[in-house]
DNA sequence: GAGCACTGC
């Protein structure tokens, strides 16, 4: 049976002409679509002479990769060598399948469009083969229209790591090309890129890294100081659905970075995007944007971009899936999923594996423990269930399980955050159950510092079919929807993009770098006017980067701020590190900043606190828990160090996340690199006064901070709440006269997280202090 | 006296 496309609802997908209207140009007109999508049917029919598959003056063309080799390959040594021929084999080997994709049958519409377009917007399902074959089709074919006089530079991003490295493997495999030579990926950690990449794939956040740091003050109107980034001549933001910080950040940037050199391609008399022959600097193109997303409302990037072409679509390839809801609200999710699993494995019609979708790690243990029970009862002629919990904070080798085969005989069940909506893809799943919960952090913004908690939510129309796409994968599939059809019907249809949802004072420090006025960018969608949560958001990273001392103006960075933005840190922990210098600390801060931001540093299980409580008084450090964890980490460094003993184990007895330590490292060979090459020694160390310690925590804390009163309990210095010490804190129970803190959760109290005690004085030496101090006097 | 989804530089 050839698969069906499947049709998830995609809000807006029946729309009328103008903004948001789209045109679905999955196959061309001589391919029937049952024969595009099955692969199982390759077609052997030569490629059209449509201008795209002929051969191309750089010897690009349509026609295997073995057959014909670029300039580019050739100079690089491919195909020379073993290993080059061994890559050409495999290149052919995958031409097979790729143009049976649907994007390979539409690719001559969407061509044509790009190139007319200064921006296009491509709607692709998943499974049409956008993300591999777009850059090679511009790379390829760009040339033999005549459009660019050399093949096109192209970035493409990512918002996740892992797929941009997977891509750019997938796109040098099928160009049979090493990694790094025509195609790479630029991520944290890792850069496989050389000067002869031609197309790189590459996350958001480091494009926008690339962004603030390389960019000026803006002097005039026109902006110049932003990087214009030249060495691109195609912009492509994949995945833009998901309406991360970045994506928002990303898509303002470059529709300005277009205007400007739109405008100064046109003065220069540059027309499409040629390169300048001529001695001297190279001549400034114009630059193309091209957003990809998934099949879903299309307008407000089209009215953003002010395109003049509707959106593009491609078919996908993806299975039917019958999705079925309860007739009555479920009393206990976690129990209705469990019978619903049991359901599907003893009904005994139909293979696959299940996934079922849950809010939190504690859900999912529960379920699974249910289902463990349960499946002890089985008939011993039944087919076995094997449990796979999966969540962020799994082990790793828990975690890879998902990716190992089953026994004979067993069906797999994952039960999943929503860590298995996006980030991984679990093979094999024909089932979904999805509860229709998940969890989401929640700020608040106060004057005095944000309050967050993470809130039980239910999930949008469009992440509700965002999961039960996931049984469709590999063959047809099912979709169990706890809750009523009524109840599907009131949810929200789009998740709010996480602008309207987080702080932004990272993103806006660094939308000041680029010189652009965070009061007057131009966003998709205005992250004051539709928040709930308090004060004005852009106002309170406003406000936030000026108590930093990093602006001075809506449009100013001081020095500091700039030097702030060489660590990939948030504001308040670049200020710390920076502190570092002048209070001869970096040793200590970088060891303790690369565990703040690495996640919990101890295991913490409800059985077992009494133990980890324990444990955790053998590395006490009696100023608070910066340094406590501190001292844990460096008895972990020096443990992996000396070998005598196994970390592993060591970790397990006194109750360390590895997971953490282990992230922990990363960032600190990072950052002690980055301070090197500010000209500061790293291991610079403040030896036995910790005093250095605080003031530097306080630099960046400070609006995290809280003293103690008469009846023992602390209240903020900035505003007026009453906050209490977490108990996971070695702190808890001490009465010190002032703390400051990581974090401020709201759970069954107001608890500060991650605690260390200060001297109050201390307080009145840093500037907003100071200036606060200085208006009192004067008045 | 505890209740933590997921990313990224």
């Amino acid at each position: 049976m050839p698969p069906i496309p499947a049709s998830p609802l995609a809000p807006g997908s029946q729309q009328k002409s103008g903004p948001g209207k789209k045109r679905v140009v999955n196959y061309d007109s001589d391919s029937d679509s049952s024969e595009a999508a099955s692969p199982a049917k390759p077609k052997s029919q030569a490629p059209r002479a449509n201008g795209l598959s002929s051969e191309t003056p750089n010897g690009f063309s349509a026609s295997s990769p073995s057959r014909k080799r670029s300039k580019v390959q050739a100079k690089n040594g491919s195909g020379k060598d073993k290993d080059g021929e061994k890559r050409l084999k495999e290149a052919d080997r995958l031409w097979e399948t790729r143009r049976e994709l649907p994007f390979y049958q539409g690719r001559k519409t969407v061509l044509e469009e790009i190139l007319a377009n200064e921006t296009t917007i491509i709607l692709g399902e998943t499974g049409c083969g956008k993300s591999t074959q777009l850059p090679q089709l511009l790379r390829r074919n760009a040339l033999s229209l005549d459009h660019y006089k050399r093949a096109p530079k192209i970035a493409i991003t990512q918002p996740r790591r892992l797929p941009a490295i997977a891509l750019a493997t997938r796109v040098s495999a099928e160009m049979g090309v090493a990694v790094g030579e025509e195609v790479g990926y630029t991520v944290r950690f890792e850069d496989s890129t050389s000067k002869a990449t031609g197309v790189r794939f590459m996350t958001e956040g480091v494009l926008m890294r690339e962004l603030a740091n390389n960019s000026r003050e803006a002097s005039t109107s026109e902006q110049q100081g932003l990087n214009l980034l030249l060495q691109y001549d195609v912009v492509v933001i994949d995945e833009a659905h998901e309406r991360t910080l970045n994506t928002d950040f990303l898509c303002g940037a470059l529709k300005t970075i277009q205007r400007i050199r739109k405008g100064l391609a046109g003065k220069n008399g540059n027309g499409a995007g040629s390169s300048g022959k001529g001695k001297g600097k190279e001549a400034v193109t114009k630059l193309k944007i091209v957003v990809m997303s998934a099949t879903l409302d299309p307008s407000k990037f089209v009215r953003f971009f002010e395109t003049e072409r509707p959106a593009l679509i491609v078919k996908g390839r993806m299975y039917d899936v019958t999705t079925r809801h309860l007739l009555e609200p479920a009393e206990d999710f976690i129990e209705t999923a469990a019978k619903q699993v049991m359901q599907i494995h003893c009904s005994g019609d139909g293979e696959g594996d299940v996934l079922v979708f849950m809010p939190g790690a504690e859900e999912i243990e529960t379920c699974a423990d249910t289902l463990r029970r349960a499946s002890k009862d089985l008939p011993d002629s039944s087919d076995k269930l094997a449990i796979l919990p999966l969540y962020a904070q799994l082990a790793p080798a828990a975690q890879a399980k998902i990716f190992s085969k089953p026994a004979e005989n067993t069906r797999r069940v994952v039960i999943a955050t929503n860590i298995a909506e996006t980030s991984i893809t679990i093979p094999g799943v024909s089932y979904v159950v999805d509860t229709g919960f998940k969890k989401e952090k929640e700020y608040i913004y106060r004057s005095s510092g944000a309050l967050e908690h993470l809130k039980l939510k239910s999930v949008s129309k469009a992440a509700a079919w965002q999961r039960t796409g996931r049984a469709g994968r590999e063959r047809a599939g099912h979709c169990y929807r706890l809750f009523t059809e009524a109840a599907f019907g009131d949810l929200i249809d789009f998740d709010a993009p996480e602008i309207q949802r987080c702080d932004l004072a990272a993103a806006v420090l660094q939308l000041i770098a680029m010189g652009q006025n965070p009061f007057e960018f131009e966003y998709i969608d205005d992250p004051g006017r539709e928040s709930t949560l308090g004060l004005i958001p852009v106002l309170a990273a406003f406000q936030t980067l000026s108590g930093l001392e990093a602006i001075s103006g809506p449009t100013t960075i001081t020095p500091l701020g700039r030097r702030m933005l060489h660590f990939p840190l948030d504001p308040s922990h670049a200020r710390i590190l920076l502190s570092s210098f002048t209070h001869s600390c970096p040793s200590e801060i970088i060891d303790i900043l690369s565990l703040v931001v690495s996640g919990p540093v101890w295991i913490d299980r409800s059985s077992e606190r009494d133990a980890t409580a324990a444990a955790r008084q053998k590395f006490l450090a009696r100023e608070g828990d910066h340094l406590t964890n501190m001292n844990v980490f460096r008895a972990y460094l020096a443990i992996k160090d000396d070998k005598s003993e196994s970390p592993a184990k060591w970790a397990k007895e006194n109750f360390v996340n590895t997971k953490t330590l282990q992230a922990a490292i990363r960032v600190r060979d990072q950052l002690r690199e980055l301070v090197r090459r500010e000209g500061v020694d790293p291991a610079l160390s403040c030896g036995g006064d910790k005093d250095s310690v605080g003031r530097c925590l306080l630099s960046g804390l400070y609006m995290n901070t809280a003293v103690v009163q008469s009846d023992g309990t602390y209240r903020q210095t900035t505003g007026s709440l009453q906050v209490k010490i977490h108990p996971s804190s070695v702190l808890m129970s001490k009465k010190v006269p002032a703390i400051l803190y990581d974090e401020l959760t709201i759970t069954t109290a107001m608890y500060a997280r991650n605690v260390s005690q200060f001297e109050q004085s201390w307080l009145t030496d840093l500037p907003p202090f100071k200036q606060a101090a200085k208006a009192n006097g004067s008045t």
